[in-house]
DNA sequence: ATTCGATCTAGTCACTGGAAAGATTCGAGC
DNA sequence: GCTCGAATCTTTCCAGTGACTAGATCGAAT
């Protein structure tokens, strides 16, 4: 590693950047935050970073591969982020965290048309993702009921998943109002799941 | 109207094409609802219609003006579904179904980032499409329970515009396995919503 | 010290969005 | 029927972007 590029305020030009990859993941996900997806641009990536406009393609082969990466960071972070959580109401409650804290990543995570889905890379972390959350409802039923058991599972994703888009997309400002929006999801749980269906206090 | 370019299967070449605006909204429709958002081009469309690539912005303004006039409708055509059904949740699965009978205008409607959101007429259809949702709130709790009723409303919108984005992002394919997705749906309302909260059978 | 692979630069091409200026057609009013 | 203004469409042009290629530079192992 030869140059990382993080004593000095300036950015001593070296040929090398040092963490170019990180460099430009980090200023995607800045953009996509910003202004969504649809604003990304390579060359302006790689003008924040201080490198040729040619500089990212070695690490992400393409805009669909940066893309992919993204998508790819963001199941890995998800995964971890749900398996913390103890019970399914409190793994809804990080689902919608996640969303708000990694909102460019989550964007990403699910519009399939922005990446290539069948990345290795991606699959096995979404497949992480996807156990977490199997996991979560798995917990949910006192007994086995078979397809009610997934339709449980849906409509708890459902619930989480809607209430972090409708969040992401300004729908809740009003909803909300300031108050934090994990603490309103989870009263909304306690409103909406009848008794049998709770495991909390 | 000079020319309606209906009647034949070749377009027959005249200086007006008839009815542009409809035949570039229909075109970006497909283009969205096959491969979203960011595959679409202005000259795309323009070669589809078989017009030059600079006459769209004549009906649109720009790209972003376009994709207004998509949300616009979008929300136009909501209001007019959620309208039509008779109960809360009746009104999920009128959610559901718009969803998936118009892909490209739901996917359009929720990423703010790709309109302009202050455009009038966009704001009119917005509000009649929102008023049809509180209206579908409104008679849910038997009596006003003020702040739950709102937790009420955000649950329902949430559980149903989850389930619509998942389906949409193709999160419910084995979930729904050839299955209506409005008919999963309607069954998993009656699952999680408590009995008071139901007004069905 | 040399060599090899990884990283980055420079140059190029096709495509896109957008703006400007001109051509064609429509339709209202005379 | 004719003219004229407005709407619609074309042509031309420019800057920005993604992607590809060839070459320059660097790091590290041998």
């Amino acid at each position: 590693m030869s140059n990382s590029r993080s004593s000095g305020s300036e950015h001593e030009r070296t040929y090398h950047h040092g963490d170019l990859r990180r460099a430009i993941l980090a200023a995607a996900l800045d953009v996509i935050a910003a202004n969504g997806p649809a604003a990304l641009s390579l060359r302006d990536l790689a003008r924040r970073a201080g490198v040729s406009h040619a500089a990212p393609a070695h690490h992400f082969k393409d805009r669909t591969g940066l893309l992919t990466a993204v998508a790819a960071e963001g199941y890995a972070l998800f995964a971890d982020a749900l398996a913390g959580a103890p019970d399914l109401r409190e793994r809804g409650v990080a689902y919608v965290r996640f969303a708000a804290t990694h909102p460019a990543h989550f964007q990403v995570m699910f519009q399939p048309d922005l990446y290539r889905a069948d990345d290795p890379e991606l699959l096995a972390a979404k497949a992480r993702a996807t156990e977490a959350l199997r996991a979560g409802v798995a917990d949910l039923p006192p007994g086995g009921r078979g397809e009610d058991d997934r339709l449980a599972g849906v409509a708890a994703w459902s619930l989480a998943h809607g209430f972090a888009t409708l969040l992401l997309s300004g729908n809740l400002a009003d909803a909300t109002e300031g108050r934090e929006p994990e603490a309103v999801f989870r009263s909304l749980t306690g409103l909406i799941f009848t008794p049998e269906y709770r495991r909390d206090g």
